[in-house]
DNA sequence: GCTTACTGATTGCGATTAGCAACCAGAGTG
DNA sequence: CACTCTGGTTGCTAATCGCAATCAGTAAGC
């Protein structure tokens, strides 16, 4: 049971740390965000780095908790849940932005997953700014920005696939 | 004993966080870069968070392991050994600033340990790369840039710092 | 009305990790 | 010689991770 929680120290990097510090957390964001997952089995089947319900349950308990989740009933079903990214969250773009395109830089990334990494890099701020609109628009209750940035990316993504389909034929 | 570590996906967001998604190897980075503390006990007392010696040995080990940090001999001392950042790690430098300014804006901070995040902010990518650029002088062997933006950090540290302690004067 | 599948979770449990405290040997200092 | 400082290591306990099984409530098919 925790007694308290008024972290080590006050520094930025040190309380950014202490929300988001652990592997799974911004995962969990990045799928919510980038892949538009709502519900929880979504999140759990869908994840590709397999996450465990209970990590699940936790993490979003701890998220909404800090504020940077929203959770809401799904009207279609009586117990399916909808969880939102708060404005906190969506704010973090750029801090996805940069560290995707660290790891694109310095880790064995593969193309498929990096292709939208690629794109936010290139983009960036003016993208950012547009990707955010277009999440206030679908987490918020903001309106529909012209740009969709998420298409954008899902574009890119498809192209990707196909032309890697391409070359596994050719190769045959 | 690990048998594999080949991660858990291709992901550059997920691969990032395999590296420094924890709760102390960044709080190590910006020590050694904002702070710059190149040895083990500079590392361990100074710790405004109070890591623990073995954490500090696991990460340090660690972080050399996946090519963020170098540590080479002190010639002045032949037990004291010297920690630098790598090239990787000196380009978290734009992460570290992101990570310091959503800690800011959403997070209970503290001044002094935030001006520093405020000017980094500011100062934007063109200080980000001065800074970058001073690191190489300071930890790789590259010459040294005309701009200090680690003095320009340190004074207005400093100057938050006196501000506070003339208003503790005056309140007395 | 009965079955079946799906919903967001919870529980049990072994393995790993965090973190505190004590300790260590080698090196420099007075 | 005694003392301090160096980068660590060791032992121990508590917390956390992560897999598998399980759960009760809901909806849909028949």
């Amino acid at each position: 049971m925790k007694v308290e929680e008024a972290g080590r120290s006050g520094c930025p990097i040190n309380l950014t740390l202490e929300v988001l510090g652990d592997r799974w957390s911004l995962i969990l964001i990045r799928d919510i965000m980038f892949g538009n997952r709502r519900h929880f089995r979504e999140l759990l089947s869908l994840s590709d780095e397999g996450i465990a319900s209970n990590i699940l349950a936790d993490r979003l308990k701890r998220l909404m908790e800090r504020g940077l989740l929203t959770r809401r009933d799904d009207p279609t079903h009586k117990q399916k849940a909808i969880y939102s990214l708060a404005e906190p969250a969506i704010q973090l773009v750029p801090l996805l932005a940069h560290m995707a395109a660290w790891g694109r830089r310095h880790m064995p990334v593969t193309e498929e997953l990096s292709i939208r990494a690629e794109l936010l890099e290139d983009g960036g701020p003016p993208m950012w700014e547009a990707f955010m609109d277009e999440l206030r628009h679908l987490h918020l209750d903001a309106p529909k920005p012209a740009r969709s940035v998420f298409q954008e990316l899902r574009q890119a993504y498809e192209a990707v696939l196909a032309k890697k389909a391409v070359a596994a034929g050719a190769a045959r």
